[in-house]
RNA sequence: GCGCCUCUAGCUCAAUGGCAGAGCAACGGACUCUUAAUCCGCAGGUUCUGGGUUCGAGUCCCAGGGGGCGCACCA
């Protein structure tokens, strides 16, 4: 394919081109197509560039498109215009060329761009796959997702997505005053959720650490700092099964704002999701599935304890009779374990009849106490915190609290954990001493707010996967 | 971690227990308006691995590996 140039002594035998300046994007073209008649030429020069991935040739003629990240352009390549004419008639499918030429429509009217010119830019050296099928094996799509992205449509669409998704909601914090903040991967104690973490060395420092499970109390530690308003948008590694939604790195969002509470918090949850929807598919309805999710504020509320009731069709509470209540895990299946007060049971009986009949945006308000360490004692119901989380298409997208201040309280929470630690469960939380020397110190009132930002983007590309959200997802290496 | 399903050419898939095949890609050729072009030709295999049953195994059995789904755990 070189074989009009030969390789200069005592230079780099690479004589693909270092640059290929000043291209227009493929997309940006396309409002030139109006301009043309069938058999018409464009009359400024242009360049593109990008992979050749479909070539038909037809003797002295070749037509390909050129795919760049914006869309694709038939390219038109004549023995009697085009340079190295022979050469182009052996490009691969997936080869990289730049391309100059004029815009123009061929004799059936299809926008293309007259090649005149041309360098290779890289070769591809491997198989797209068929031409008209790709890839579908998954183990080969995610391995191999800079193939993927080529050669299934829509893949490249679902993280062009996830990247919109994220910047729109850092304009939307930033517009209400949010400032963004890094917090600690790496943490001496991996706290702030309950879930196992993942561990690892620091050589210098002979020490064990962990990678984070929740930047929550980091971040908390601001509000005490005095950053009033703090988001953080980033990785949380939890050592814990792969399934359709779990991958084991996943990305949080979480945010505190002082001075305001859980019920604030709803409503900044509300207007933040609504705003990001509408921005990115341009309404707050969308299709998910076999289902249409309505994000238009305001979203329904209503607490655990009525939830779980109206779908069991009968008073469930924390204070109900607990011969009854362990009657009704017995008929659901629910297995529970013998250190589980009467809030635990009523959360599980929840989660196995109630929490995937959640559909439309739920706010799910008033946990129990006994399975929210960080949240803040209810201000009017005994038992229970300020809590919510948030349901769509069955699943959990937020959870938020009012976050609980009180270091004394706190540090029988923490204790209440390490009972439950030593009693066996590996997932309970973990005492985090200068965390309480900070609430100490005094936080104020604080609403606080975690979004689980791939399960958010499943809903907006209506993926039910999350491994098609994550670009790179976790697998066993290759063998 | 447990259960079920699956693995055949670079890719997508066929093949009653009886000669391992097709389409696309690749390679060689024809073709000046194609749209997954078409046509001719050629080549391509440790049927995931290792055992076993059988005259004979891609196919049946056992073990292991990869992947998928479900359960469990969780977000």
């Amino acid at each position: 394919m070189l074989e009009e140039e030969a390789v200069p002594q005592g230079i780099a035998e690479d004589l693909r081109p270092y640059s290929f300046q000043d291209v227009s994007s493929v997309a940006s073209l396309m409002h030139l197509s109006d301009e043309l008649n069938p058999g018409e030429r464009g009359k400024t020069e242009i360049r593109v560039a990008g992979r050749a991935m479909l070539i038909r040739r037809q003797g002295r003629l070749i037509f390909a498109s050129l795919v760049d990240s914006t869309g694709h352009i038939q390219l038109f390549a004549s023995a009697s215009e085009t340079d190295k004419f022979d050469s182009f008639s052996q490009l691969s499918i997936g080869d990289w060329i730049g391309v100059t030429g004029v815009v123009m429509k061929t004799k059936r009217g299809e926008f293309s761009v007259a090649v005149r010119e041309w360098t290779m830019l890289a070769e591809n050296l491997r198989s797209f796959g068929d031409k008209w099928r790709g890839i579908s094996d998954p183990d080969l799509r995610y391995r191999q997702r800079y193939v993927d992205l080529w050669v299934n449509p829509g893949v490249r669409e679902t993280f062009q997505v996830r990247s919109k998704v994220v910047a729109s909601i850092r304009r939307y914090l930033d517009g209400l005053g949010f400032m963004e903040v890094e917090t600690p991967m790496l943490q001496t104690i991996p706290t702030g959720a309950m879930a196992e973490p993942f561990v690892t060395h620091h050589n210098a420092l002979d020490l064990d650490l962990y990678l984070r499970i929740a930047p929550e109390l980091f971040l908390k530690r601001l509000v005490v700092g005095g950053f009033e308003k703090v988001f953080e948008i980033g990785r949380v590694f939890r050592n814990e099964g792969i399934s359709p939604r779990h991958n084991p790195e996943f990305t949080m969002l979480e945010l505190y704002q002082a001075y305001v509470d859980y019920n604030d918090i709803m409503v900044l949850t509300e207007s933040l999701v609504s705003h990001v929807v509408s921005e990115i598919l341009g309404s707050t309805v969308v299709p998910y599935g076999s289902e249409l999710l309505d994000f238009t504020p305001p979203w329904r509320r209503d607490t655990l304890e009525n939830l779980v009731s109206e779908k069991l069709g009968e008073q469930i509470s924390l204070e109900m009779d607990l011969g009854r209540l362990e009657g009704l895990l017995k008929e659901y299946d629910v297995e529970a374990k013998p250190d589980w007060g009467p809030g635990k049971k009523v959360v599980e009986l929840y989660e196995k009849t109630t929490e995937s009949t959640l559909i439309q945006p739920t706010f799910v308000l008033d946990f129990p106490t006994e399975v929210s360490p960080l949240a803040r004692q209810h201000r009017d119901k005994a038992n229970r915190v300020e809590r919510f989380e948030t349901f769509v298409a069955g699943r959990e997208l937020a959870n938020a609290f009012s976050e609980l201040n009180d270091p004394k309280v706190q540090r029988e929470r923490f204790e209440a954990q390490l009972a439950a630690r030593e009693a066996g469960d590996a997932e309970a939380m973990v005492l985090d001493e200068d965390y309480l020397r900070s609430l100490e110190y005094g936080l104020p009132p604080t609403g606080g707010l975690g979004i689980g930002i791939d399960r958010l983007v499943m809903l907006l590309t209506n993926n039910q996967q999350i491994r098609e959200v994550v670009l790179f997802p976790t697998m066993r290496p290759e063998t």
